[in-house]
DNA sequence: ATTATTTGATACTAAATTAGTATCAGTTTA
DNA sequence: TAAACTGATACTAATTTAGTATCAAATAAT
């Protein structure tokens, strides 16, 4: 059970990447190889960041995307939103003639709080917030490779 | 963003169909027409189900499925974990090659948090409950459709 | 003006996952 | 010995996810 796909985890990237910063313009190509994702999937995933107005991008040469709101009011929930759809559980709530037998009704009842907590929670965490603590990381841990925390 | 699957959805279905009746063995000829469970779907769900020792089975005339296990201790969580895997935000914490940046792991840390949480949630709520609860609406609702509180 | 660099739009392919079907062997009961 | 079951396993179809490709339009530098 994965929950968030390459789309989001690339765009959460892309947006930190953005944020680290500040009013910095970066172009496609400057972010796919500085992050390692595939340029070309790159570009369709700024452009819906770009549609759903997070960043705003410049045509030509010098170019490129930039954050269009505050990172500290950019949070996960709405990045997942934008490339995986709302957090739900089944489509029993959005096509109720499937949803014809009690036991699914019930079931839902329980997975809706859950539902509604992980969608809180997502909301909780903003982009700058990440920055902030990989900020803090960076400066912690200069010498040694983050995974060795694991 | 889906959280339960098919096998998941259907093997809880199932489950609680069995619990609803304590110690009663069904068929999954049965319980499929009961529940509106593609039969040979079901089937291999059911055999899952056994091979992880939640139900039990019967072959032959008479024989059929039913629960091993009390069904307060299954939860949710365990029937996700059989269907679905482990709950886990993204690949990076099995394949560490693959998170090689920085970004993805502060990411992760946030989102392991999360990822507890919701583990935490699913097992709180078990198949005994989701039967309890099933229950009462079934007294409480007798005359109205259950839909009818969305 | 021309060229290089960039995004906008959109079509396409490939791989993986999910959902569902089918078949045949073996067990049990009547 | 026939009917009603599960066990094991192979198969297909649909959907989603991941990734690639192409061409047009905008911009800046020369």
């Amino acid at each position: 059970m994965k929950i968030l796909n390459k789309h989001t985890d690339y765009a959460l990237r892309a947006l930190i990447a953005l944020g680290m910063n500040p009013g910095s313009r970066m172009s496609a190509k400057a972010l796919s190889e500085g992050q390692v994702i595939p340029y070309q999937f790159l570009r369709r995933i700024l452009q819906e960041l770009i549609r759903s107005g997070l960043v705003n991008s410049k045509q030509g040469v010098g170019g490129g995307v930039a954050l269009a709101v505050d990172p500290e009011r950019i949070n996960v929930r709405d990045v997942i939103e934008i490339f995986q759809g709302p957090v739900q559980v089944s489509e029993c709530m959005f096509r109720k003639q499937l949803c014809s037998n009690r036991a699914n009704c019930v079931l839902r009842h329980e997975i809706m709080r859950i539902e509604q907590l992980v969608d809180d929670e997502f909301s909780r965490v903003s982009v700058g917030k990440l920055i902030t603590d990989l900020k803090r990381v960076g400066e912690a841990g200069k010498s040694r490779h983050v995974h060795e925390t694991n």
